[in-house]
DNA sequence: CGGTCGATTGAATCGCATCAAGATGCGTGG
DNA sequence: CCACGCATCTTGATGCGATTCAATCGACCG
């Protein structure tokens, strides 16, 4: 891979728009000193593979603006997206040298990266750092056992409503309004990377979206530009009522 | 819930069979003596309920020897199986008061579990726990991705070969015997389960069943008991030749 | 202006669910 | 010991929902 990606211009933690959020948010001042040692940051644009399946890693680290998707293929070339990575998420695994997943950058990609090496003598000696990470990967499989009832029992039109209540939900927090009134948001997948992490086909996803837009759950400006006008009506569609369906 | 199913009878720690693989397994005798201090058994009969999705839980706990499953629900009935709990599997979710999922004892069952509060004490005053427990997470989600492949991208057929392949890898490991000559051993899940898991219904798991029976790919005595003659044979059916498909 | 990429829509097909009957096996009680 | 009931499993017929194959459309770009 080339080294291009690599961004020179330093970036300080403190102004770092995840440090919060990302597996460096329970850091002391002095931890994240240690961070700041062994970071850099990486660009990608959409649509770069960040890393191949099997691929040896030699970096771990978390993504600091924009989207990436976690992809499985089969031989034949049967895919299944199995996780969706926003800002603040992690990617890699300390105490394994590969992924079994493709990396692939679904927008314009910024990612803080920690060698791996000394992120993993960082996990030994203080506890924050784990600590956190555990808390996240905990966070994680819940999220991939919820969509596991997505993907095993939901109905296309279900799984499209479902998508797009994380989504929604997704861009509400992220800008702290709140979950009333119309809601409109951008979707950040095409057709084709939605259909890869529902399970369906693009065809099935496009014609789904046409029967929700028809019967007014959403309206659409362009291919991607989204507005619910009721929230709740869209959880129902999705099958879950209430508060269910919590992901991300 | 009673609490007839507490176990009086103490056993060491030591002589646990699940004592190298389970979140004590990195802990030092001192460490396993304080663990000893907080720790219960429970036992629970097949088709039990071991915890209510939405519960309160005041345990965390492994699961000694038995099956359990995890289970989400739909208001409308529809379930999905989200984790097959084995010997060694952790549950619990520490820092969080309850469980998303009812956890259901699916062959009789023995949990070794931990009062909650002391366990997350230990949690952050001893790291060999901690660390364990983030092993064995990163693990689960890895296995939890690899059924989202099955469940999003898998025919029926492929469906019951994965889950098969799985059964079938995993008693092998147990008693130790390879994965050469023919593979016999007994399935711990009803069809209905089997479906649950799956994403399919009872029905269609038996046609397959009975499919596979027919193209010679397993053989039957019984409804349970199962031979597989040819082990690449069946990951073939499963879709995922070579490796592929680890679980569990 | 063709060319490409993403998206939409239609028609035909197929895989799985659904509905419905039986078969098998097992424990219980007469 | 056999009859009965119940749970589990098998098998068949039918219909629906999603895939597949294919044509078309619009937006963007060189």
């Amino acid at each position: 891979m080339l080294k291009d990606d690599t961004i020179a211009v330093p970036q300080k933690c403190d102004d770092c728009p995840i440090r919060h959020r990302a597996v460096c948010a329970r850091c002391e001042p002095e931890e994240l000193a240690q961070l700041e040692q062994i970071k850099y940051y990486r660009k990608f644009e959409a649509g770069q593979t960040v890393i191949w399946a099997g691929d040896r890693m030699d970096f771990v680290g978390s993504v600091v603006t924009g989207i990436a998707s976690l992809t499985q293929t089969m031989e034949d070339g049967r895919t299944q997206m199995v996780g969706l990575l926003l800002p603040s998420d992690f990617v890699g695994r300390p105490g394994r040298d590969g992924t079994v997943y493709d990396v692939v950058a679904t927008t314009d990609l910024v990612m803080c990266c920690f060698r791996k090496k000394p992120f993993e003598n960082m996990m030994e000696a203080t506890p924050h750092v784990a600590h956190r990470l555990l808390e996240m990967t905990l966070d994680e499989l819940d999220a991939a056992r919820e969509w596991m009832l997505v993907l095993g029992r939901k109905t296309a039109r279900e799984k499209i409503a479902s998508l797009l209540s994380i989504v929604a939900r997704r861009d509400a927090t992220l800008r702290k309004t709140g979950m009333v009134g119309r809601l409109v948001f951008d979707l950040p997948l095409t057709r084709e990377a939605m259909a890869d992490y529902l399970g369906l086909t693009l065809e099935t996803v496009s014609r789904q979206i046409s029967a929700l837009k028809r019967d007014g759950v959403i309206e659409l400006e362009g291919k991607r530009h989204v507005t619910v006008p009721d929230f709740a009506r869209l959880m129902e569609e999705a099958g879950d009522d209430s508060d269910g369906g919590m992901l991300v």
